[in-house]
DNA sequence: TACTATTTAATTTTT
DNA sequence: TTAAATAGTA
């Protein structure tokens, strides 16, 4: 056996993860250091050279993009396809075993999954019906706590209320959504996992029948973990299985979501033949910016330690722009951009990186203004438009009549003279009776309503039989395609004027060719539209289908995690902002806006740019802020400040810019001063500057003070002290 | 039922 | 500021 192909390209520590024995590892893997490059590796070494049957290796990642890409990767460096391998999200293999053993589960066969607007809109329905004022229980809140518990493995039988009314509320909130799911066959994201996790619990031949197969066991960002996740893996490995594990606990940005990166020194405890590797050496980025991010994480306590490091240039410093205000920092963004690609480069090779979405505006308008094209990444996903919903809760109604959500999102859509109050009766009958509004609606229809809503209720549930009809047998593109039309959205949506409407026809019509390209699997026992159902909660598709186009790259830092750039802005870097406010006061929280930090700052492969506003409009209001205390850990030497366009004098040093360092500004005086400095002055008390002009003993500047206004004054006669 | 005025709140988001 | 959700009005 040649195994050259697999091992040629790695370096030492790569190829002893890959190589390792057929024992529990640990790859910290920093960024850029080959994470997914091993994962891949490790499977073709492990099918390639230990023999290992594809069908006896299960490889884990939390998106579908990353499960594509190993199986991509995989099938390449094997030159073969794969099939027999399960490569796919928690999320994926979970739904997949529930389909296979749906009895063992206790799932009816056609259970639907609901994604995270659908489980919303459930709980809000849920609160009417128990006509609870949600104004006291807030929706959100209570989806978070079911979902932080069923992440936690926790069910509502496991909880105590200590007494506490509030959380003995919240019980019985997630006690009710529970029945409410149940009766529907209705089963949500965090439910795959725990569902997925029982099942293998409570049947023990079942788990050994996956334990003899899947072996060994590939995992991808180990550290995003929660802990019914982490708990299925523990389940699956048993005492025989080997567990293979990649992950970086500076990379964790997830804890909010239920990531716990404790599974990192947990699996050691778990796995006590652990053997550890690290993975150090980065191919992505140069010294400088590596250097930075290093200084900057080692600000965190609880870390495994890890340095990454780079055989490569140290590149240039990182540029540090002071920007005024939002605006400010966004021409100069605008600017760097536009020289940058002036140079020849490519814009879809720029990215600019921001904490927070609505960050976005600013950014966006400026680059309208300049006619350079960009994309913002993590708007509304395909499958997640409220027409596509809507077509989807027609076919999902279809494929099962007691799927509540879907029936009251499209009873009335478009509108057919069931209004508010007909639902409302519904509703009351169905949960005198515990059933399902489609039966509801039929008993109802023929009693208590009028003669007019009852012919509505009745001409709906008609046009669904007669759907279902018309539609059996038919191809899964036919299917949809009659649906749209039949149900009357094309038309509702026709109606609609302008873009808007057009748009969203588009759309529809975009969802017929979604199904004519998809392919079910002939292993799955369900049938073509379930699959294609599931499919469509579980890839809820690209954020926008025209990624063509030559385009800068908006996002968030979250969203950048993976990528990387020649060319990066970290836009926003104050305190409050980043770290954001809400996370400074908790020192998880801090740790976690570093590690985030950690992560933007890694994207960068050639050139870093940070940029803060010493002023920001947040929420329609004028806020003045520091630089992020990120921004003071990165060391001096990797940094180069850029001037302020006006020349009043020299850039003040990172140091009097960043420190509480008082000084005096005297005429001729080097340490100068930048808009939105800081000042006080002896008659007019604490102030800002907002303008400059002139240089040397005739230099200008406007202040707004707090309490005397905006006034010009001359600098040498002024004697500011900076703040 | 649909449109308009008012109120409210404001990280990050795989699946 | 603004977007979304709600309440009120035609």
């Amino acid at each position: 056996m040649d195994v050259t192909p697999i091992l040629e390209s790695l370096n030492d520590a790569q190829r002893q993860a890959v190589t390792a024995p057929a024992e529990p590892t640990l790859v910290i893997a920093g960024a850029g250091s080959g994470k997914t490059r091993v994962l891949v590796h490790r499977a073709a070494w492990l099918i390639d050279v230990e023999g290992v049957s594809p069908q006896g290796l299960l490889a884990v990642t939390f998106t579908n993009k990353a499960a594509a890409e190993m199986r991509g990767r995989i099938e390449a460096l094997l030159d073969m396809p794969v099939n027999h391998l399960w490569i796919g999200t928690f999320h994926g293999l979970a739904h997949r075993l529930l389909r296979r053993h749906w009895r063992e589960a206790e799932l009816p066969q056609n259970f639907q999954i609901i994604d995270s607007d659908d489980q919303l809109r459930l709980i809000k329905r849920l609160l009417k019906n128990l006509e609870i004022d949600d104004s006291r229980w807030v929706p959100r809140e209570i989806q978070y706590f079911i979902n932080a518990q069923k992440d936690e493995g926790l069910r509502p039988k496991h909880l105590d209320d200590d007494g506490d009314p509030n959380r003995r509320q919240m019980i019985s909130f997630y006690k009710e959504y529970e029945e409410v799911c149940a009766r529907g066959g209705l089963v949500d994201f965090a439910e795959l996992l725990l569902r997925a996790h029982e099942l293998w619990r409570d049947n023990p031949e079942l788990l050994a029948h996956y334990q003899r197969r899947f072996q060994h066991l590939l995992v991808d960002e180990f550290q995003d973990t929660n802990a019914i996740q982490y708990a299925w893996l523990r389940l699956l490995a048993g005492k025989e299985g080997v567990p293979f594990v990649v992950g970086d606990d500076d990379q964790s940005i997830y804890r909010w979501r239920g990531a716990r990166v404790e599974h990192i020194h947990q699996f050691q405890k778990d796995f006590p033949s652990t053997s550890v590797v690290k993975l150090e050496q980065n191919y992505r980025s140069t010294a400088t910016i590596l250097n930075a991010a290093n200084a900057v994480i080692a600000n965190n306590n609880s870390r495994m330690g890890k340095n990454l490091w780079t055989d490569g240039a140290d590149g240039e410093a990182i540029k540090m722009y002071a920007a005024y205000n939002e605006r400010d920092e966004s021409d100069f963004v605008i600017g760097r951009l536009r020289d940058w690609i002036d140079h020849g480069n490519v814009r879809a090779d720029a990215a600019i990186l921001y904490r927070s979405n609505a960050q976005s505006r600013v950014l966006e308008e400026s680059l309208i203004n300049a006619g350079i094209p960009y994309r913002v990444y993590g708007g509304l996903r395909f499958f997640e438009r409220a027409e596509i919903k809507d077509a989807l809760a027609y076919l999902r109604l279809i494929a099962n009549r007691d799927d509540d959500s879907s029936f009251e999102r499209v009873v009335n859509r478009p509108t057919r003279g069931i209004g508010a109050r007909t639902v409302e009766s519904m509703r009351a009958y169905a949960r005198a009776n515990s059933c399902a509004m489609w039966r509801a609606a039929g008993a109802i229809a023929s009693d208590t309503l009028t003669s007019r809503s009852a012919n509505s209720v009745l001409a709906f549930l008609n046009l669904i039989e007669r759907m279902a009809r018309e539609t059996s047998g038919l191809d899964l593109q036919d299917q949809v395609d009659h649906v749209i039309h039949a149900s009357g959205l094309v038309d509702y949506f026709k109606k609609d004027k302008g873009e808007k409407g057009e748009t969203r026809v588009e759309n529809l019509l975009e969802l017929v060719s979604a199904a004519k390209s998809f392919e079910p699997d002939p292993a799955e026992e369900m049938s073509p539209l379930d699959e294609f159902l599931s499919h469509a909660a579980l890839e809820s598709g690209e954020g926008q289908a025209d990624a063509w186009e030559d385009c800068v790259q908006l996002m968030t830092m979250h969203s950048a995690k993976g990528l990387e750039f020649p060319l990066v802005f970290m836009c926003g870097m104050e305190d409050g902002l980043f770290p954001h406010q809400r996370s400074i006061a908790d020192p998880n929280g801090l740790e976690e806006e570093r590690r985030l930090c950690y992560v933007g700052i890694t994207r960068a492969k050639e050139t870093l740019y940070v940029t803060f506003a010493e002023q920001r409009r947040l929420h329609g209001m004028d806020n003045f802020s520091q630089p992020s205390r990120f921004i003071a850990e990165i060391p001096d030497e990797y940094v180069e400040e850029i001037r302020p366009r006006v020349q009043v004098s020299r850039p003040m040093g990172r140091a009097s810019g960043l420190s509480r360092r008082q000084s005096s500004i005297a005429p001729g005086d080097d340490i100068g001063i930048r808009l939105g400095q800081r000042v006080r002055h002896g008659k007019f008390g604490h102030g800002v500057i907002l303008n400059c002009e002139g240089q040397g003993a005739h230099a200008r500047v406007e202040v707004n003070f707090e309490t005397a206004g905006t006034k010009w004054l001359v600098l040498s006669y002024a004697n500011l002290d900076l703040m």
